[in-house]
DNA sequence: TGTTTACATTAAGACAACATTAAGATTTCA
DNA sequence: TGAAATCTTAATGTTGTCTTAATGTAAACA
């Protein structure tokens, strides 16, 4: 798993210890999320399942030790690592945090190098449990959506962004037909000169999942038949 | 599909948590129905096919981890969905919990919005299956727009574009008669020289439905008669 | 009852819609 | 930046759908 697959969510209300935080790790080329406050912060965690969350303990509203709490009533979200941001000499907020359910805590102000080196500890523990993701399972293929992966007997195929799209969207539905305008909107937004590029993807993605469950229907679209 | 359709089985030892449950998702509008113990769950489970079972893991008797292993071998449960109700804390369960095949699971205490943020999220499951789909009962037929198929006596039927439009447009309004003028101009607009071109695509429809529901009028169009 | 009009039936050919392939343009990533 | 992968285009092949036209049948009318 390379750095860029891994997902840290930053949450602070202070934009530039934001600046600073986003700026050390898409540096080391980390898939960086930032928000603002603590609300916001449970809404896009919920969406984006982070490996590593790091949260300001001092925020207006619903402040980190909160946040916390919440995240973890979220099942989707117990393999995520939470981290607490707080300024030096907060004791009290450190052990509160580790109540919260908080796995370690980083002390302001930030020292780059030793960000990184936590960060990077931090996440050696997905190396152990890397089946973190969401899948879903159509007919005898599962898909990985956050991998744009697919498993067809035993079989790992990776599948480019537009075919994989295509995939998605044809199975968010199953027996479905969309409309070839359907699929042009929702995968290419209408500018498209080329009426047969839809057919040369639809054509890649039968081919390389070796499936038939993808159907024609004349005149109006495909679907995914199970 | 609306909530009230949604069956929802509850399994805890506890006769208040049962309540509190309840009282959340009957709030909501599903359908709710309760037991005291993983034996009965079995049964229920069985009768009922709910859509989603929760199910507490420290029950005396028959525990979650061992009803939820049942469950997963009757065969008419293999969609229902199995969340686990789990102290927090409790790890091992979590896990174990997995291995025996649950979906999710919610930590006590029970936080109400969350809990219906779960399980809405979950049932959205169903979306995948069959019976989300929009379906016109006519007569002896079912018509599915979104598959463009025709079911008749278990039988799944695929019409070709134009014949499933026409098939769509006289039984948008059963009983009416529509004109042929009226349905040229719907379904071919207008422009069309031969006019028996609308005469073969309604035989193709009776040929191919096998039914005799589909009436002439003489010198003035069809009608599909209930 | 014959004649007309309107629709039914059938089969074959025209056509539109999609499949396929390969090559060129573009993006991505090391 | 250059190689590799992806995406798009274009040219050509294929197939099922649609239309046509020729002929048959039933109701309506005189």
């Amino acid at each position: 798993m390379k750095n860029k697959d891994y997902k840290i969510l930053l949450v602070d209300d202070e934009a530039d210890v934001l600046d600073m935080l986003e700026a050390i790790l898409t540096k080391e080329k980390y898939t960086v999320l930032r928000i603002g406050n603590g609300e916001d912060a449970l809404r896009i965690a919920e969406e984006n399942k982070p490996h590593l969350i790091i949260l300001d303990v001092m925020m207006p509203g619903l402040d980190g030790i909160e946040t916390c709490k919440e995240m973890k009533t979220i099942s989707s979200l117990h393999k995520s690592i939470i981290v607490f941001l707080t300024a030096r000499g907060e004791d009290f907020s450190q052990i509160a945090g580790f109540d919260a359910g908080a796995d370690d805590y980083i002390v302001k102000p930030i020292n780059p190098r030793l960000l990184v080196r936590r960060v990077k500890a931090l996440l050696r523990r997905f190396t152990y449990f890397e089946d973190t993701f969401d899948k879903k399972i159509v007919g005898d293929i599962v898909i990985y959506k956050e991998k744009y992966m697919v498993v067809h007997n035993d079989e790992e195929i990776i599948l480019p962004r537009k075919e994989f799209e295509l995939l998605w969207l044809l199975v968010s539905k199953v027996n479905k037909v969309f409309t070839r305008h359907e699929i042009f909107s929702t995968i290419w937004g209408q500018t498209l000169s080329s009426e047969r590029t839809m057919d040369v993807h639809v054509r890649k993605v039968r081919e390389k999942l070796k499936i038939e469950n993808i159907k024609t229907v004349k005149g109006v679209g495909y679907k995914f038949e199970v």
